[in-house]
DNA sequence: ACTCAAAATGATAACGATAACACGGCACCA
DNA sequence: TGGTGCCGTGTTATCGTTATCATTTTGAGT
């Protein structure tokens, strides 16, 4: 009555063994070539990879892990309330992931209210997340890469981790971002060389770091070009439309009006747009606007923004890529020094936001 | 020189023996606690709870794989190109499962292109993934989970499967969905209710079931109400802006315009209204427009979409409830019978889109 | 008190992979 | 010619958990 069921669990899986009677050699040297360990002549190496596809082997990752080697899976921490950003990160990190052979597990943190995922966190919850017999390593997107608290945790834990964004700390190392403060700079340089002169910035939340840098690189350029930026024309929203929008109208009630308004994202961007046609002023004929992230809402709204482009594809790949040679080197598989702190391309992409300053003498 | 990394791999985990011993058992009375087996008397029950809670102790799911018993792992597939709609429901199944203490691996298949996931689909990497050494079960959201040769692989490797939206098949039992058809009803209804009678729709691209069930309510309740749709009102598009744009354009070019129109989701809702903007037609005064899942877009857009919200983050929930109650019940640890078919509550959301037809008598 | 089934618990042997060590053979140098 | 060392490979033990079966304890019925 009472079968076995331990064995008949579904379709049996290869095991190394299979291999190794296929192959004709011990599991211990499948095991060498499956890990690339070297020390294994070149016609016996062929002769398991063969093996290795004819019986259609893949290794248990419960059984490498359960004998002190990695678990080829890494985790990454979502609470970003942006899902659509953090979700093209996503996608970054699986193609890596299958790339290298890796698995990614994901866990959010936070409150999940609504659909959203915000703050606070639970460190406790999370501390358990970073146990070693389940991950190899993690990746910290913004926000929560910010996070002190958490970067405690990281590194009592001993955790290999890489942090998309944020800045270089001494306890983490590992890092893949784009350079803000250039980006920024640049943006502004571009609004400066369509004869704008009256600049104003809508800030992100003071304790993203890189929404810090955008400010600094925006004042640097402005300072560069021996102009100035008024602190009546400096406002702080929080990422999205609603804020955008009040910055906005906040600026655009200015005795002198700014010519050209820098959003840190896209959202808020999107929020000025909303401001500037409720007040009747047209886009881009009386006011230049721009965002970052060049976000899907970059370009369904009207008229498209002009903006900075994150690769942030790019940025999830790298961030998987970065993880996996650290790990490979800690466990001293290899001798290739890492490098740290991985800084991918941005794009400026001027669209139908922005254009010549209207007061410009030509 | 040379140290035994085996067991100084990062700090040691309590096993099953520590608590065995702090509770003054046998490993085995333990794991019978843990996987609550029954059979335990209350008072050993509860002083192995305090030695678990004392020590800290988390199974290690590699061991417990590796002893035949479940991963604890559950697999989403990642490959709908609008990543919000997908993230949401990763909220969703990420809250889930941390709650009946899973995990959520995630894979992405597809050719990734751009930032987003495309087709076609690597099958033979889809059947790697499916090992049950790594995963107890798989959720498939749309539109992969309408792929007849995916469903099959499914089938035959046996892996409980959860499938979102989708329609139930034969082999496949486990669903979560919202009713699409009711849904659309009650959307005609509301457009029917303002008077309206030239009703148009933009059905989405053929292979998606649900799109097909929305186009049917819709034309259902014109039809129940005594209305009639004509086939110069009905559009295919495929779910993006630009082609939302381009079905809308033919609709309002034609000499009987309609005065209302339901496109099957909001992005395709907001390139309609774009259209309306170059034609000069005023929403809601002289067209009605209503979009469908409540996409970020339907509130960022002016004016602000009339849609039908779907409860996204509450469908992954259930998605990994409901799997994860399938696989108790296969392993027989409980009688339950699983509710094979979840219909979750959508909302009418009325907003600034829609109103009153323009030619209706008062 | 005495049986005997049922409940509670323990002992043992896997699961699949790899670390650590052992070992045979071959090359190279003194 | 006899070490010396490295290369390629095999042997053994082990990781933490659970299935299975064996054993002990409990308790209900006579």
């Amino acid at each position: 009555m009472s079968n076995d069921k331990r064995h008949t669990t579904r379709k049996r899986e290869a095991t190394i063994k299979d291999v190794a009677l296929e192959a004709g050699v011990s599991p211990m040297t499948v095991s060498r070539v499956v890990n690339m360990k070297g020390n294994v002549k070149q016609a016996t190496a062929e002769r398991i990879q063969r093996a290795i596809a004819k019986v259609d082997y893949r290794p248990n990752i419960g059984a490498r892990r359960l004998s002190g080697g990695r678990t080829y899976q890494i985790l990454m921490i979502f609470n970003n309330p942006n899902v659509t950003w953090t979700a093209k990160l996503l996608i970054g990190m699986m193609h890596a992931c299958r790339n290298i052979g890796y698995h990614l597990l994901i866990e959010g943190v936070g409150d999940y209210e609504g659909d959203t995922i915000g703050l606070p966190i639970d460190y406790e919850e999370i501390a358990k997340l970073l146990d070693p017999s389940r991950i190899d390593g993690v990746i910290l997107p913004p926000p929560i890469c910010f996070d002190r608290r958490l970067l405690e945790i990281v590194r009592e834990k001993a955790v290999p981790c890489v942090r998309i964004a944020g800045t270089p700390t001494q306890d983490i190392q590992l890092r893949v971002s784009i350079d803000n403060f250039a980006a920024a700079y640049e943006l502004a340089n571009y609004f400066i060389s369509e004869g704008h002169k009256n600049l104003a910035i809508i800030k992100g939340p003071g304790d993203y770091v890189a929404s810090a840098l955008r400010f600094e690189g925006f004042s640097a350029s402005i300072r560069d070009h021996g102009l100035k930026i008024s602190p009546s024309n400096i406002q702080t929203g929080n990422f999205d439309v609603q804020s955008g929008n009040e910055c906005a109208r906040e600026l655009l009630r200015l005795k002198d009006r700014p010519t050209a308004i820098f959003a840190s994202n896209d959202e808020m961007a999107a929020g000025v747009l909303s401001a500037a046609q409720e007040s009747r002023i047209r886009v881009p004929e009386e006011l230049s606007v721009a965002g970052f992230d060049d976000a899907p809402i970059a370009r369904s709204v009207w008229p498209k923004l002009t903006t900075i482009r994150q690769p942030l594809r790019a940025m999830g790949e790298k961030s998987v890529e970065l993880l996996e040679s650290y790990i490979r080197q800690i466990n001293d598989e290899s001798n290739e020094t890492v490098q740290s702190n991985v800084l991918l391309d941005y794009e400026l992409k001027v669209r139908q936001s922005s254009g010549t300053c209207p007061t410009a003498k030509h």
